[in-house]
RNA sequence: GCGGGCGUGGUGGAAUUGGUAGACACGCCGGCCUUAGGAGCCGGUGGGCGAAAGCCCUUGGGGGUUCAAGUCCCUCCGCCCGCACCA
């Protein structure tokens, strides 16, 4: 029996070849019409050389709860693929010559095995990559949707560009000034740049975060960054060139105390309106340096406010007063109009700028002190207002302004169209030709994909490796045959990823990128895994891919993810583990060293999931431990006992252990559903197998054996391979073909309990108390008790409180 | 500055509705077994006083509500995350 010993680099591999032989996760299309569809997810991987601990935190996280539901009664679609196309494969191509194509393939037979080796059920008949030209062709034909939607369009603008990967990023790849992915500061420059019209759906994006299941936070994230706000639009006139300023505001109660207006440096017209004027040329150097400055400079609210006066005014149009106008680099031109009126009195900015320049600050609502931008009434505005609270005055003054044709209520979102096009090599090429007569044509869609051609040279130098491909680039317009040349852009690689988890659903359709029915049936996906940096970027973009792509028809629902559950990072000694920092935990290492099963449920017993958790090297060792005493255990008692059921009326050992396995069953149900409560969930099946170890000598061998085979099932979830096994020794069954367990109600009711006798809400006693006692009785149990007398004898009794099965208060005076 | 979250033993963490604070695990201490142990087993382990029974203290600090507060309210401190010249 001594002989017994845990070695799961004899069980895993064991298992895994079962799993794999007979295709165990595989789920067809047409199977099982009828039983209920679960789609469980996590975020595909961007395969760089070997996945790492995050990657196992993840899949361990997503495999739980795909076993959980599955064996709930469900079909659950866990599919997996690959986030193929992305710069660090092309960094490497440009460091090394070897081609993107190659080093992600080897990358992808490298998280391939590794997943099998993880023992995650996954369905690899539906395995994708997002640079599979049988992919990507579809990548490709949504675009071309989009354009012909309207959502799609190439326009200048000013845009962000990262210096060091030489290409332009999306607002949102921009953390503090800095490209998100390398760290460089981001310059602006103004270019003609493909975007995605995400802003048509702000305000749907917005109010749909109501009806999904998202982590609140998350939710709070998103509608940051899509920025609703509120107001008005305003119009100032400027007389000279007859033109009219429409300015967008969050106050137009404070419209009276409007002394100065600002234009964005960017905005069209500032050198108009200077030209002829005597800063003429200050304004022009002072437009210059504003569009070289990086974005990080321009973005520091901290400095000292700049700008020169355009020596031009503009008329206030609910006094007639002339104020005059400035061109200032606080003044954004991507947000609201490009230009502001400045209320100094009421906001901090023009208030530092007024400072700045000596200009009027005039107050109009009273309150603290200045620059006030709380509640009050207005005065110093007119007759008609002043006295007004301002809430009812921002109300009334819209209305005024909407009589008067000078303005409107107005609606502003700090969201910003989303840039697509990359100046990169290993992305989807973008399906258009330009055309000199017919302009930009877009790519027949039976004639896609547009493959994406090899290149000698990856180096980026401004414009895209792919302008070198003179063969590919040179065409024929799909509309007038004329010479044409191809778009040699191409897609950000969050594109390829706004739509994976719809392909999973109808993975090898030749015909279509899916089939509407089938995809109706799995999406949207039940459960969505991942990790919280994708809060903003790819959680935004798909959701806006599932609007757009529903709006033309091709989809039956609004949003792509029903329920997320972000997980969170495992650090190393409280910081993030990176390769520069030597203090990364290898995955391979720890699944070398104690086995897949002990590294998974290390992950998920070392604290909640959703949160950052520290590795530790002990602490594995506890969960080692654990495991090799369950299935220890279970093989010892496989071997010294024959098979049979728990007693029919158990009593003492057998009762307890008994009773310890339901309460784990009822634990570990509650704490899996919904809950994601890995660790606790954990730690009830450690105090069941804990249970077995103390009673094994004195329980029945059925009761022994049944308490383990529960240990073992209800374990599986997290140590698929110890549980399986464990389970297949007690009972030569199928633990993953089981259904859950269900707890036997009559086991969980204890017909006595602990008591707990306090006397002024201090415990001073505890006794055995049997179910059922009135609150009468309880409280008479309570007094007998000798330390409860100590404490009450000697006072008057003013209350007893009685809480049935858990305590007895006696208050005294 | 705005928004969100968090603060519990030496450590990770637990505590379902306001009802036994510290489950489970690590570590540590003591013991058993073994030729040996990075194996296994048994016992102890929040702090203080005490021989013991027991008493007092304890969930970042202070205050409050309540018979009862880690949990609710107010306030202060500290840390983390997101947004940030967004008009």
């Amino acid at each position: 029996m001594s002989e017994l010993r845990y070695d799961p680099s004899a069980i895993e591999p064991r298992w895994q070849a079962v799993w794999e032989r007979e295709r165990t996760w595989e789920v067809a299309n047409e199977q099982a019409r009828g039983t209920p569809r679960t789609y469980v997810l996590e975020m595909l991987p961007y395969p760089s050389g070997e996945p790492h601990i995050g990657h196992l935190k993840v899949y361990s996280v997503g495999d739980a709860i795909a076993h959980f539901r599955r064996r709930r009664g469900e079909l659950v679609l866990h599919p997996m693929g690959y986030d193929a196309f992305g710069l660090p494969a092309e960094n490497h191509a440009i460091a090394t010559g070897v081609h993107p194509r190659e080093s992600t393939n080897a990358s992808i037979a490298s998280f391939q095995r590794q997943f099998r080796e993880w023992g995650i059920s996954i369905d690899w008949s539906r395995e994708l990559s997002t640079a599979d030209p049988s992919y990507y062709r579809w990548t490709q034909w949504i675009f071309l949707e989009l354009l012909r939607a309207g959502l799609a369009e190439r326009r200048e603008a000013a845009v962000k560009w990262c210096p060091n990967d030489q290409t332009v990023l999306a607002n949102e790849q921009v953390v503090d000034g800095h490209c998100e992915r390398c760290g460089a500061l981001v310059e602006l420059r103004q270019l003609e740049q493909w975007f995605f019209k995400i802003t048509h759906y702000a305000q749907r994006l917005l109010d749909d975060l109501a009806t999904i299941d998202w982590p609140e936070h998350v939710k709070t994230m998103q509608r940051n960054w899509i920025g609703r706000s509120e107001g008005a639009e305003v119009v100032f006139h400027q007389p000279d060139l007859a033109i009219d300023y429409p300015v967008f505001t969050t106050r137009p109660d404070t419209l009276f105390g409007a002394t100065f207006f600002v234009m964005a440096p960017e905005h069209p017209d500032v050198l108009r309106l200077a030209a002829g004027g005597e800063r003429e040329h200050e304004v022009r150097e002072y437009v210059n340096r504003s569009l070289t400055a990086s974005n990080a400079e321009r973005g520091d609210a901290d400095k000292p406010k700049t700008g020169v006066p355009l020596g031009r005014s503009v008329v206030n149009p609910v006094n007639g007063e002339t104020i005059p106008m400035f061109v200032a680099d606080y003044v954004l031109m991507e947000y609201g109009t490009g230009a502001i009126m400045a209320v100094p009195a009421h906001d901090e900015r023009d208030y530092e700028f007024a400072r700045a320049f000596g200009l009027e600050i005039r107050r109009v609502i009273d309150g603290g002190e200045l620059p006030y931008s709380g509640e009050g009434t207005l005065t110093a505005s007119s007759p008609e207002f002043d006295g007004m609270p301002n809430l009812e005055a921002k109300r009334r003054i819209i209305d005024w302004l909407e009589r008067e044709g000078r303005g409107k209520a107005a609606v502003n979102f700090r969201l910003r169209d989303w840039l697509v096009s990359r100046q990169r090599y290993w992305g989807c090429p973008i399906p258009v030709v330009h055309c000199e007569r017919c302009g930009i044509v877009p790519v027949p869609a039976d004639e896609l994909p547009v493959i994406l051609p090899d290149v000698e040279d990856y180096a980026p130098k401004g414009r895209s490796p792919l302008a070198a491909a003179e063969d590919w680039v040179a065409t024929t317009c799909p509309a007038c045959d004329s010479p044409a040349r191809r778009e040699t852009d191409t897609m950000d690689t969050f594109v390829d990823s706004s739509w994976y988890f719809m392909r999973y659903c109808d993975a090898h359709n030749e015909k279509a990128a899916w089939d509407p029915q089938i995809l109706a049936e799995w999406m949207p996906v039940d459960q969505y895994i991942g990790g919280i940096e994708h809060a903003i970027l790819h959680l935004l973009y798909a959701r806006f891919f599932t609007k757009a792509l529903a709006d033309l028809g091709h989809l039956s629902f609004q949003e792509p993810f029903a329920a997320l559950f972000t997980q969170g990072m495992i650090t190393r000694d409280g910081a993030k583990m990176s390769k520069s920092k030597g203090n990364a935990v290898s995955a391979q290492e720890v699944v070398k060293r104690y086995g897949v099963d002990t590294a998974r449920t290390n992950i998920l017993f070392i604290g909640p999931a959703d949160q950052d958790a520290d590795w530790s090297d002990k602490g594995v060792e506890g969960v080692h431990r654990f495991l090799s005493r369950l299935w220890r255990l279970a093989a010892e008692t496989a071997e010294a006992t024959d098979p049979g059921d728990p007693p029919e009326d158990p009593q003492g050992a057998d009762l307890e252990l008994l009773r310890k396995a339901h309460w784990a069953i009822a634990k570990v149900t509650h704490d899996l559903d919904g809950r994601f409560a890995f660790n606790t969930a954990i730690s009830a099946v450690m105090e069941l197998v804990n249970a077995c170890k103390n009673l094994r000598e004195r329980a029945d061998d059925g009761t022994l054996r049944f308490a383990l085979a529960t240990a073992a099932s209800l374990v599986f979830p997290f140590a698929p391979h110890a549980g399986a096994d464990a389970y297949d020794r007690l009972t030569g069954g199928r633990v993953w073909e089981q259904p859950w367990p269900e707890p036997d109600p009559r086991f969980l009711e204890r017909d006595s309990y602990e008591l707990v006798c306090q006397v002024n809400g201090k415990v001073r006693d505890r006794v055995q108390a049997a179910s059922g006692l009135t609150d009468d009785e309880l409280g008479a149990l309570a007094l007998m008790q000798p330390n409860v007398r100590a404490h009450v004898d000697g006072h008057e009794i003013a209350k007893v409180i009685v809480i049935p099965g858990r305590l007895v208060n006696i208050v005294v005076r």
